[in-house]
DNA sequence: TATGAATGAGGTTTCATTCAT
DNA sequence: CATGAATGAAACCTCATTCAT
């Protein structure tokens, strides 16, 4: 199908190979110090990590908003594919909740997982929505719905509001592994068609 | 001997009218600024929407941080005092459920509910710690759990946890009402002794 | 109203008893505060010490220039009270450097002293001029030189240059006792008549 | 081993050549204004007599403390210098009297003097110390004192005191040239071991 | 008169963004 | 393309001074 070129088409320019690595370091950087230090870190610093100068951050995300959206995309796509790989090969009834562990996991280790959930079906502030989260989470509860281990009446938006509540929480709250692990337990009891017992 | 008031007394002044009242709109104000902004709104807009000079809310909190810490400071009150009322007067099996409830809808109104929550029990950013809403929790909690209505199993930091995860979700994902209850009858359902038959 | 208040014409008003009591006391509180912190120090700091309202330190001297005219004022009637008590009373030959030496070692402890003497003869900064250190001090040389223990070419101006010099080293240098005494006694030896053997 | 400079090694970056000058206006512009208007002097101010943003000035000078540090290291620079030049060609009987005087010329019309000095051998204000010059004082005055000027029970820290004191009083107390002259001769007479005849 | 709250200009510092090298 | 210096709008905070109580 040949549409026409859509006006938000950023890519389309191979860059070369120094530029293309360079954007990988400022993309790997930019994540550890939002992570460390919330979104308002500074821009400088990010550079200082990835071991370029301002300028070259500017170059390739022309503003810092610009550069938190692509860290967004970035991890989403990371995030989409782990959930493809369950889809394929885990456990149906259980894919869902490994997968929502996972994330929460994350969440723990990456400030920025939480802000992508959160966009999810929403409008943004970082300038360009995502949905492919929603997509991959969707797939996975359909397939737990379908193996009877998760209640019918569940909807995506719900998984994905319990998702992004417990990154959240994970993440401001500074949870230690076994008081993420019961938090989550509840919320999975909560969505399970049976009973605990 | 019975010494005039010495001069180094700081706390325990009570204010005059006038600056009561000023302490007041700028509690407001702010409450309402960060609420839409966040906490990183500026000092000045807080200012301006109270109505005063910058330097009027700087006399009366020396600090940023210590104009946050009073917001919570307020806040908490309003909460633990419901948190009473309900343990006085309401269904002992609900009262939880209620509270949680009304915390997680304040949230969508209000950012600030979040951050006084992921500080209970945990290393504080203002400067002051802030637990009493703690006690309240756990004694609602406690309740329902002698009602046998909430799984004995279940600890107040789950609560807290639970509670601090939805409230940030509720604000920072912008669930609507329906969300928001859907959302919750899961944690809710999780939490619960018998399933929701 | 009988005659029109003549614009300069500061005194005249009899105080009323607790008014003067509290003119005594933002003046000491005062002198100690600048001494200690400079002239920069804050004017509520010298309210707090003196153990008024701000706005009393403002009634009594309506600008903060006006308050640290009035500490020399002060202090310039101490200081030449003692140089007349010197000059009744002391060794003609060696009034002149006892009260040089008192002057620097007052200097040592308050700040003040230095700007007083800065004044002498000078245009001022604070907005009004101070004159009378200049003939106490020209008294006691006059009375050296007499009993020709003071070269006579020397000049009040000299003096009150080096003791202003004197005592602003003393302040900013930090001298202990024992460099204010070899300094001073350089000084000195330079300005008699037979050397020091 | 030649390793290539690690990307961490903040000092000794040859700037820019326009940095440099930029750096260099700065310093000229900041000695000037906090010479006429002492150091609180606000750092805007200097910002607009060197012609550039309040943004350059700290980019060069991150801390306005760290600016009046610049301005004493430089100064200090072309005192040790001149130091060096007279105790290589001057006279050794006289040196360090021409170079006392000139310390006390130059600190009429430049106030920064004064501070340099008054922290050799102290605990510091600006962040960090400085020395160099009491040894190029030392030089001088153990020079003098083998040629039988000066004389012998005399130290190096009577020479830096007399010299604070002297710049001190000389900016402070608007001394004209004349009495410049006039008292330093008295200081130099009561360092001399032969009575002036 | 005394009090102390309010004012608001001004100071230092940070940081996203631009642009000469 | 990369560099990093320059820009300048805010942000936070201080303090002399005014004025209602």
């Amino acid at each position: 199908m040949t549409h026409p070129r859509s006006p938000a088409d950023p890519e389309r320019r191979p860059l070369r190979a120094d530029a293309q690595r360079n954007r990988a370091r400022i993309l790997a950087a930019a994540e550890s110090v939002f992570a460390e230090k919330g979104p308002s870190a500074s821009t400088e610093g990010v550079a200082a990590r990835a071991g370029v100068a301002i300028g070259t951050v500017f170059r390739h995300f022309p503003t810092k908003n610009d550069l938190l959206t692509a860290i967004m995309k970035n991890l989403q796509q990371r995030l989409t594919d782990q959930a493809d790989t369950l889809i394929a090969d885990g456990d149906p009834a259980t894919a869902l909740f490994t997968f929502f562990t996972s994330l929460v996991e994350r969440a723990a280790a990456t400030r920025t997982v939480v802000d992508l959930l959160a966009q999810t079906g929403t409008e943004v502030r970082p300038d360009e929505p995502i949905q492919d989260l929603e997509q991959a989470l969707r797939a996975l509860l359909f397939q737990a719905q379908r193996a009877d281990a998760i209640r019918p009446d569940i909807d995506v938006t719900d998984v994905v509001a319990l998702a992004t509540a417990a990154c959240h929480g994970a993440l401001s709250g500074g949870w230690d592994e076994d008081l993420r692990h019961r938090t989550l337990a509840i919320m999975f009891a909560g969505m399970r068609t049976t009973p605990d017992a």
